[in-house]
DNA sequence: TGGGGCTATTTTGCATACAAAAAATGTTTG
DNA sequence: CAAACATTTTTTGTATGCAAAATAGCCCCA
């Protein structure tokens, strides 16, 4: 992950504007990492090189670097002369992947409550409002984007990039899973209370109760995604 | 990292035996990995794609390719336009990845307590004594060989292949740094000591107490690094 | 009907070719 | 003599071409 440029517009903008020092495979690289977390290129799905470059709007070697980009990231998979695949959504790499991130954001916040300026609080303070806000409007979309940026944040106030940066790769995985996440109101209460403890806790300071408290969302939230995954199991098998 | 292949050989064997299902640039990008762990190729030095590739005995496609997989894996940097480089040595980023893979060993060592066999503990025992017999003859490239497998094995005794996949990723940067460390003997016969505590908290299966005392051998070793990275910057300036 | 083996097509993997950007070199001028 | 500019050379980035492997289609036959 580390190319020089931080972090870009991730779809196809077409402003050939100032900043246009961007790499096409750059570019590609985003793009296809967006179609897979978001979902557009489901799991197990097969990268076909000459479609996929048609339409990224590139040719081959760009993809193809882009697709070895990814691989590493563990986005996707590589079968020797059978091409790549969107990796699968297997629920026992989500159980690996929770894991070891519940002790990366154990870390992370423990280093956050240290680290964090106040200023630092008060803007994850924010951001835990709007989420308030969303969730009381029942915004699943709009919950979870604020709820993705009080993890990144306190990911940043750890002030450890190679931190950040491990925790992203990973925390991409994941991503995939959430949208199938079917979020009952029970559920979704109880994350968010959560959450306010999780605040309650950076506020204080109080770094140990805090590793337990983000191991414990976490653990939850595993849960979440493997009943998801089972029920769509279910689906298929239907 | 998530090619379908375990582990393969490192190096130009070319036995065109039964497992040719190897790509090319597969091989490459082990190869260019090696250079770049063994210290062949130096923190920052720059990646001639020609050169290279010829080298390797390939051409700049598959070298390119394995440039952007190491790139995801941090060990190279991406310069649009310039090419590449040899990921720097950055004190700062030591202290980084330090932090987390303490994080990371901390965990495998909890999750090993609880998941290692009798076999499994009875196998790093006999590592840990040929680790001793080398420390005891001063063959510290050879210790180096049986330190590492003793934490690798660890690893695979936690029993959570995602885990280990992103301590390897991580461990691929410090490795680096190995070469360049000049450990004295009281040190050394420290570390060793340190080792000794952490196989009686495995055997024992004290997680808690094995956290601690790997988080502190990495401590330790962190601090050699940081000497050494000082010392070389010294000459450097000299 | 369905399965095995053959051929044709597609797709991947690698090499090469070409264009654009950067670096190196040389030249001029103050 | 140095600094700025222009020109050449090198190097990177992308597209395309070609060979080998994999897939799909087909025919034949039990």
């Amino acid at each position: 992950m580390s190319i020089a440029i931080p972090y870009a517009p991730a779809a196809g903008f077409n402003v050939t504007s100032l900043t246009e020092r961007r790499l096409l495979h750059e570019t590609v690289i985003d793009q296809l990492r967006d179609l897979i977390v978001q979902g557009e290129l489901a799991p197990e799905t097969k990268l076909n090189e000459r479609v996929l470059a048609e339409r990224l709007g590139t040719s081959r070697t760009p993809l193809r670097e882009a697709i070895k980009f990814l691989a590493s990231e563990g986005l996707v998979e590589l079968l020797p002369h059978r091409g790549a695949v969107v990796a699968p959504l297997k629920p026992e790499k989500m159980k690996e992947v929770f894991v070891v991130l519940g002790a990366l954001e154990a870390l992370a916040g423990d280093l956050a409550c240290r680290n964090a300026t106040d200023a630092d609080i008060a803007e994850i303070r924010a951001l835990h409002y709007h989420m308030l806000a969303h969730h009381a409007r029942g915004e699943l979309a709009q919950y979870f984007r604020y709820n993705q940026q009080i993890h990144i944040k306190l990911m940043e106030c750890a002030g450890n990039a190679t931190l950040a940066q491990v925790y992203r790769g990973l925390n991409a995985h994941v991503k995939r899973a959430r949208y199938l996440a079917n979020l009952s109101r029970e559920r979704w209460d109880k994350a968010v209370k959560e959450h306010a403890d999780i605040l309650d806790a950076l506020v204080r300071r109080d770094g140990a109760r805090l590793q337990v408290l983000l191991r414990d969302h976490l653990a939850n939230k595993l849960v979440l995604v493997m009943e998801a995954l089972a029920a769509q199991r279910g689906e298929v098998a239907r």
